[in-house]
Order: structure tokens, then C-alpha cells, then sequence
DNA sequence: ATGGCTACTCCTAGTAGA
């Protein structure tokens, strides 16, 4: 089974390169962030043509994730327990062959003295919350997507620069150590201890070609998944060429 | 050199992303 993470910026203005990759990398799930989108106005055609249901949950201009499968997904949930129609579209999740499936983009948080990154942390404890009482993590359990924190040191090019910043903040990285603690593990760290396993790269000052990135879209397994881990693959073909995402797919194979 | 990229919107300027 192929579970695809990728913050795709914007569906829309991407779909030639999504339909393009579905074809090449065929994942059973495809987990997209970003989808700029409301949902009446999700290109699900082409993406049904493609062969792919789509599980949508869209706003306009910001946020929006998606699950696209080959098969039917069951189960749909869309936003944190206890969100209104007013808040931001940003975790959908459902079961495919047996493995629960939740798909989540984290806020950014901005700089870490600003209110965005106090909502972020918010939004981090609300997840671990879900986790803990609204899902079953002895069950198997993906929990992937773009969580917008580089874990540790070794995920990013120049952790001296990035030293206290957003996205590598200890407040952040305690945050994400406490999803963890629920009962999850880094599917990546599982199988490699090296640096150097960017998914992310600035849109500016050549930062992809200068190998310039930060490690920040992950996939988190339950217990019962861990011996069933057989790779993580950095799409980083999907980087390079006309009119990428700053984001690479990231792609986990389970035996 | 006060920018740096990209995508969006009540669209040619401002906001947000990371």
C-alpha cells in the first residue's frame, strides 16, 4: 500500500502536474494540503478521470485538504472535534483496506511572537486530543501531511539559521513530540538516520538547487504498522521543472 | 540593491505562505 503526503499549493494552479503524477507514482491514497479551494469548485472530474475518488474539504483562498484513493473511502471525517463552519479547513480522515488515514495541515504559525503561532500550538493540542479520545492508535493509523515543524536538527540545511524560528521552534517540536507520545512514531526515522531528507524548499534565492530545505511533511504510524513500514520516498522529481509546488510528495510504502 | 517566489483575490496591490 502507497500512502502519498503532498502539499500540492493550490490544486488548481497544479493539477497538470498532479494528474501527471498520479499516473507515475500511483498511490492507493494520495494526502493533499493546500487545496485553495472551495469545494464546489474542486476539479473532481479530472481527478475521477485519473482513476481517483476524491474525500474533499475546501475553503476559498487558503487552507483546504483532500484525500484522493482508488478505492471508496469509508469513514470520512472532516476538521477537529468541535469546529464551526467559521474555522479553518485543515485535517480530513477516513479508512482504506483496514489503515485509518488522517490527512492534516498544520498552520504555519508565521513568526513565533505572533498569534499564529499561538494558534498553531492550539491547533497542535486539539490534534493530540483527537488522537488520544477520537481515534484508536492500537488500530493501524496514519497520521501524515504537512505538519509545518522540522522535528529535529539534522531535518534542516542550516539549523543554526533556523536556531528558535518558525517551523523549528522547541515549542513546536514539544508539541509534535507530544502527537508522538499518543502513540506514533516518524515512519522515516524508522527506516534512516541521515540528514538531508528535505521536503520543502523556498520559492526564493535558488533554495532547491542549492539544496537549501527543511524535512516538515511526515507520516506518523501507529504501533501495529511499524514492522509493516518498507519505505518513505521523497518525491523530489516533483521539485524541479515548470510550475512546482515548494513541497515534494512524500511517499510510504507499507508491506 | 529594502528585493528575494508563488498563488490567491471584491485582481496591477496586498496578504499569506514557510
Amino acid at each position: 500500500m502507497k500512502i502519498a503526503t503532498w502539499n500540492v499549493n493550490s490544486i488548481r494552479a497544479r493539477l497538470p502536474r498532479v494528474l501527471a503524477w498520479l499516473e507515475r507514482a500511483k498511490p492507493d491514497v494520495a494526502c493533499i494540503q493546500e487545496t485553495k479551494v472551495e469545494d464546489e469548485a474542486f476539479p473532481r472530474a479530472e481527478i475521477l478521470a485519473a482513476g481517483y475518488r476524491a474525500a474533499i474539504f475546501g475553503q476559498k483562498t487558503y487552507n483546504g485538504v483532500a484525500l484522493l484513493s482508488r478505492e471508496e473511502p469509508a469513514d470520512v471525517v472532516r476538521g477537529l472535534p468541535g469546529d464551526g463552519p467559521e474555522d479553518q479547513k485543515r485535517l480530513i480522515a477516513a479508512t482504506f483496506g483496514g489503515v485509518r488515514i488522517v490527512n492534516v495541515y498544520v498552520p504555519n504559525g508565521e513568526s513565533t511572537d505572533s498569534d499564529k503561532f499561538s494558534f498553531k500550538l492550539r491547533w497542535l493540542e486539539k490534534l493530540r486530543d483527537f488522537l488520544a479520545t477520537g481515534c484508536n492508535v492500537s488500530k493501524p493509523l496514519v497520521l501524515c501531511g504537512d505538519f509545518n515543524i522540522a522535528p529535529e536538527d539534522r531535518d534542516v540545511h542550516d539549523p543554526e539559521k533556523w536556531r528558535d524560528q518558525v517551523l523549528c521552534h522547541p515549542k513546536e517540536r514539544a508539541a509534535l513530540a507530544e502527537i508522538c507520545n499518543v502513540g506514533l512514531k516518524d515512519a522515516q526515522r524508522l527506516l534512516s538516520q541521515e540528514g538531508k531528507l528535505y521536503t520543502w524548499w523556498d520559492y526564493r534565492g535558488g533554495a532547491f538547487p542549492r539544496g537549501f530545505g527543511l524535512r516538515i511533511d511526515l507520516h506518523l504510524v501507529s504501533r501495529p504498522l511499524e514492522p509493516k513500514v518498507e519505505a518513505v520516498e521523497i518525491d523530489v522529481t516533483e521539485r524541479k521543472g515548470a510550475q512546482p509546488s515548494d513541497h515534494a510528495p512524500v511517499i510510504l510504502r507499507l508491506r
